[in-house]
DNA sequence: GCCAGAAATTTCAAGCTTGAAATTGTTCGG
DNA sequence: CCGAACAATTTCAAGCTTGAAATTTCTGGC
């Protein structure tokens, strides 16, 4: 049991490496400034990914360094900046976004319905018993 | 679809997080070694783990400062280091081992010996399709 | 014996990640 | 109005990770 735990962590740790343009934090970012096209602030971003205020501001800060996204500031809260992609942003994540679907399609082909559904259950009962681990 | 693997991954990405003195690198390779007593190579050892050599040597020089493993040089091929615990290496990973067991145990409370199995299989097939695709 | 290629390891640059401190700005009770 | 608490962001140090280059050392064929 303990043996599956490991296989399956490192199992799934490799998989949705992006293609060869770029990398999974900054596809996260983008793909999360693609949801919300007004722009989000780093505040919500480091919520939305689940990472600390420290690692956004260096994504942001490479993505930015290259284009793909903008910083620009409130005008209401002069502590708050609001990040969004930029045309050119936008445009490669449509590309990386076609790439990374067909990538995850070919992992889970042969897999039925109802396998990921089992799965998916079984991981949010292992979910469940984090959340009363940590308290 | 796509979603559960998302939410799979960062689900269990986070997981066996070590107590509070070690970290899940350091821990694999303390791991290895205790299953070697007599030492491995540093190019075993990155096999092993699946890691690249450079981040074996970054591991491995950390943990030797910290005099939990030590480095020895063969005597039939001097290109060729050996890497072992020490005993206060070994003793710190026994207490180490006993915590990562009850932490993954509580983690797995509640799931059956069946729903084990039925992962364990998923994953296996989504890894064969991982070759597939990798070539 | 020599030397070209292969092997073992380290070094390096770049990026990811965290958590803690530092900065700057806002808010609210007195 | 003021100062204390709080909030948004950045900076920083430390560790993880990779892949490529550099070192040093073998090894096999000539």
């Amino acid at each position: 049991m303990l043996g599956a735990t490991r296989a399956a962590e490192n199992h799934l740790r490799g998989h949705l490496r992006m293609g060869h343009d770029t990398t999974l934090p900054r596809f996260d970012v983008m793909a999360a400034l693609w949801r919300r096209r007004e722009g989000v602030t780093m505040s919500d971003l480091s919520r939305m990914l689940l990472v600390s205020n420290g690692n956004a501001t260096a994504v942001v800060d490479r993505l930015e360094a290259d284009g793909q996204v903008q910083r620009s500031p409130s005008n209401t809260d002069r502590r708050t900046v609001y990040v969004a992609l930029t045309p050119a942003g936008l445009a490669a994540f449509e590309v990386q976004a076609a790439e990374h679907e067909a990538e995850v399609g070919r992992l889970f082909a042969g897999l039925s319905e109802a396998d990921v559904d089992m799965m998916t259950d079984i991981l949010k009962r292992m979910g469940s018993n984090r959340k009363e681990v940590v308290q």
